[in-house]
DNA sequence: TTTTGTTGATTGATCCGTCAATAAAAAATA
DNA sequence: TATTTTTTATTGACGGATCAATCAACAAAA
């Protein structure tokens, strides 16, 4: 008994059933029947409404892009200082929402996957940018911008590295650490000065 | 036409065959086909040395596990004081051998197959423990020991991050960049204390 | 004659993408 | 309002391609 209106259901569900399978498994070999009958509908369909796996990957990483970036807009937006604002992006980073194992397992997965798909390589690099940006938007109000541009590069690093760390489930147990030791080397970084 | 003793010189060309092949398409999504080819033999000789396509890829993980430990260990035999020791461990991680597309690209995708395969995941954790163990090696003559924990995960994870952006080709252009990155942040951390 | 090296051909499984068919809602027409 | 037509939603079945793994067979060395 087919309702109306169900494309954006179907898509929304579909999006969310990949990103469940793929963090389940733990990368993108997941087959396109796998995906639907998660979603609770046929391989078929999605077909449908995604043309073809690759157009449902790319709206998957498309899909978790625009979270983490509202999430940090949303984090930005309650940052009075500087500093608060580069916190902020960290804290986003390592939220409950993003460091999950399935999310994180998606990026994983989407990074690898890159390398194939220039498509995808050109989102990544948006995120690369964004977050650099994010932290320059704080660091520039604290450090002299070439200076601000190698701690940005740094923090960016880290925050890679610790969530490649915690897809091995190895070292950097939770979220709190993982912050932690981000700060840890802002503080250091950032001590004394702290405004121009 | 078969010669005497060519089990070796095959695995190893099967081994190198693979690395290069994973380089080029940048996953494991290599044919055992495409494999043997690159290696001048046919994919029934792969399967007759290496029985399966998971025991090339793992001998494969291994292999290049196998080479930057013996690069690490040459360098650090090389090392004079602590701070040099630690020195040296960046460096082999950046070295020419190392720090080079097709084994990042190997590297990456492997950590990706290790979510699905204990094997490489055991073999990854070995590879984490003991770049942590050869950080320590250094960092333990210069700062208290919960300290010394506290900058070698930061340093790993910080290596590890920056192997995923060279993977993505954005920012850390080159390995020179890299070594300045990390250590500039290990200046900034062992500032000062130079001996027990 | 036994061991070692090697391959072409084949099998069996998996999986993407397509298509024809069905059914209900909405729109158009009478 | 009653009807026909079009649009939207949905799926089972299937074609075709790819690939890992096996096997029988052959050749050269020991």
């Amino acid at each position: 008994m087919p309702k109306i209106g169900m494309e954006p259901l179907r898509r929304k569900a579909l999006i969310d059933a990949t990103i469940a399978a793929i963090g389940e498994r733990g990368s993108l070999d997941v087959t396109m029947s796998e995906i639907a009958g998660r979603a609770g509908v046929s391989s078929a369909l999605a077909h449908h409404y995604f043309g073809a796996k690759d157009e449902l990957l790319f709206a998957t990483m498309r899909h978790i892009l625009a979270e983490l970036n509202a999430d940090t807009r949303r984090a930005l937006r309650l940052a009075a200082t500087a500093r608060q604002r580069v916190s902020a992006v960290v804290a986003v980073s390592f939220s409950d929402d993003q460091f999950q194992a399935e999310t994180i397992a998606a990026w994983l997965a989407f990074y690898v996957e890159a390398q194939q798909s220039s498509a995808l390589r050109r989102l990544l690099r948006v995120y690369a940018r964004r977050l650099h940006s994010n932290l320059m938007s704080g660091l520039t109000g604290i450090l002299p911008r070439v200076e601000a541009d190698r701690v940005a590069e740094a923090t960016a690093a880290l925050i890679d590295g610790l969530y490649i760390r915690r897809a091995l489930k190895d070292g950097v147990p939770n979220a709190q650490s993982a912050i932690a030791l981000v700060e840890d080397y802002l503080e250091t970084k950032l001590n004394g000065r702290s405004l121009p």
